[in-house]
RNA sequence: GGCGCCUUCGUCAAGUGGUUAAGACACCGCCCUCUCACGGCGGGUUCAUGGGUUCGAAUCCCAUAGGCGUCACCA
């Protein structure tokens, strides 16, 4: 290929109605890519299988790219020189090129019925099935004149091997013996993925094909049919899977039992889509001249290269999801994320609706990701029951005993503070010069005030937070109704 | 099973013959602190195993093991 040929590359998924996420990293690198280089990136959707069709599903996989932050320059609705992009509305061209591999005696029509199955339990699967490679014109033309059903299969060479190169693998050679005749085009007339495959990503002027490593074997025969065109070659990087872990520590591909696998769960889970495309850039991909680890989607066009890329095996790492989430919350204004964290909140009392604002801020520093609200705000809703234990706190020197000594007076300033003064800084200050005037550590008053007011060790946000949140009435409500309990 | 790919801390990873083997997440400790989180500082038997090559190997070669993929009229 020479220097000034336009890097073109091509997501093609198969429209499932589902983006698994090691899906959405390779259109993620096949877009960087030709971003990276100035090129050009295509949507092209692989619906050859009409079993496997899924009404709305182009829809989606648009709508997930978008959200993704990744755009195409072609595909269908878009539009380009080189569509149609969608390959069911191809099936002549398939049929064309199909053909002209027949007259060249690259392939074959095949009349056979599909024996697959018998012949694994016959133990004779290799090299078949090959009953029609060699079938006389004469009975060719019988055949087809008599409309007898045929798939047209490729005559693989039966000796020596094949080699390509793969970027990140270096030279793949597979012997050809390996390589079935496999069929191009279906009885129905529709093309198989390895035929459909490599004719449109040549008319389409595909430079880089960026695919999963489960291609890496199929790959000789794709280069066998571009030799028998006579076309030049693409180049082939084969990404290495994205694997997930289960409880037990096993790894395996990602999937289900590892929790969330496509990128709308993920969204729905409360990971920002741009921290997801994030995390999902570096899983698998490193960019070696920084440390740098939050990047823009316009950071990742600049940096992205293929030397980055890494050829073995990564594994989802939910933690560092979170982390990079986090990172992305913080910067975010208080009200952009009071915004987007509302809708997990859920039905709110009217007291903390109106204090959302100020409820959000106090979640923001603490969470992974939105759907863990519900989980933290809960004793806001409803004083969940406590053990008297949880008054104990070594490092605040603060006992049972203690608790019960220290609560009294402080319910009894609360309780002669204003309504309209009710906010965190003068409850704070009130507090402190209480704390203040009978010596006590900040820390020893603080704590018990906050265990009875929640009923649990850790909350967003400290005692007088609380007290704000709540508001008067429910704390008092709650702190006497604990106090109550203590004094049992 | 045949063929193929992969193998640096628990995880993501830098590293391309000479480094105290970066950095990040997670974990642990300390500091900060009205708890937690945030922030700051610090900690940890990491080069799958066995042979070579070399003055010297995570880096090169060969085996072994393990993991993964593939062997469809699915993609």
């Amino acid at each position: 290929m020479n220097q000034e040929t336009r890097v073109r590359t091509r997501f093609a998924p198969s429209p499932t109605g589902y983006m698994h996420i090691g899906n959405l990293r390779t259109a993620l690198y096949a877009y960087l890519f030709a971003k990276a280089k100035g090129g050009d990136f295509i949507l092209r959707i692989e619906d050859t299988d009409r079993a496997r069709y899924v009404a709305d599903a182009v829809e989606f996989i648009q709508n997930t790219l978008k959200a993704a932050h990744i755009v195409p320059d072609e595909g269908p609705g878009i539009g380009g020189d080189v569509g149609p992009y969608v390959q069911s509305e191809r099936q002549e061209i398939y049929r064309r090129y199909a053909e002209d591999l027949v007259k060249s005696g690259h392939a074959y029509y095949c009349f056979c019925d599909d024996k697959r199955e018998e012949q694994e339990i016959a133990g004779s699967f290799k090299g078949y099935p090959r009953t029609c490679r060699d079938l006389p014109l004469a009975e060719v033309e019988r055949h087809l004149a008599a409309g007898d059903p045929y798939v047209i299969r490729q005559k693989m060479p039966l000796a020596g091997e094949t080699t390509y190169f793969d970027v990140l693998h270096g030279n793949i050679t597979i012997p050809n013996e390996e390589l079935e005749d496999q069929v191009l085009l279906k009885r129905d007339g529709l093309p198989t993925y390895n035929f459909a495959n490599v004719i449109d990503d040549h008319l389409m002027g595909v430079t880089h094909i960026i695919r999963g490593a489960e291609f890496i074997t199929s790959t000789p025969k794709h280069v066998l049919l571009y030799e028998a065109y006579g076309w030049d070659l693409p180049v082939f990087i084969h990404l290495a899977p994205v694997m997930g872990k289960d409880a037990e520590g096993q790894v395996s591909k990602l999937s289900k039992r590892h929790g969330a696998t496509s990128f709308n769960d993920l969204v729905n889970m409360g990971y920002l889509p741009e921290a997801i495309t994030n995390y999902v850039a570096l899983l698998g991909w490193n960019p070696k001249t920084t440390n740098q680890e939050i990047f823009s989607m316009e950071e990742l066009k600049e940096l992205f290269s293929l030397e980055g890329l890494s050829k073995s095996p990564a594994i989802f790492d939910y933690d560092k999801l979170g982390w990079i989430n986090g990172e992305y919350f913080k910067r975010l204004t208080d009200a952009e994320f009071a915004a987007l964290a509302r809708p997990y909140a859920g039905d709110l009392p009217e007291n903390l609706a109106a204090k959302w604002d100020f409820l959000a801020a106090l979640l923001r520093t603490r969470l992974t990701k939105l759907a863990d609200i519900p989980g933290e705000i809960a004793f806001l809703k409803e004083m969940p029951p406590f053990a008297a234990a949880l008054y104990v706190n070594k490092r605040n020197k603060v006992t049972v005993e203690k608790s019960l000594e220290i609560l009294p007076p402080i319910i009894e300033i609360l309780a002669g503070i204003d309504e309209a003064n009710w906010t965190n800084d003068y409850l704070y200050a009130a507090l402190n010069e209480h704390i203040e005037k009978v010596g006590l550590k900040k820390g020893t008053a603080m704590w018990p005030l906050r265990i009875a007011l929640a009923g649990q060790t850790v909350t967003p946000g400290g005692a007088t937070e609380i007290l704000y949140l709540l508001g008067k009435e429910i704390s008092l409500e709650r702190l006497r109704d604990s106090l109550d309990k203590l004094s049992v």
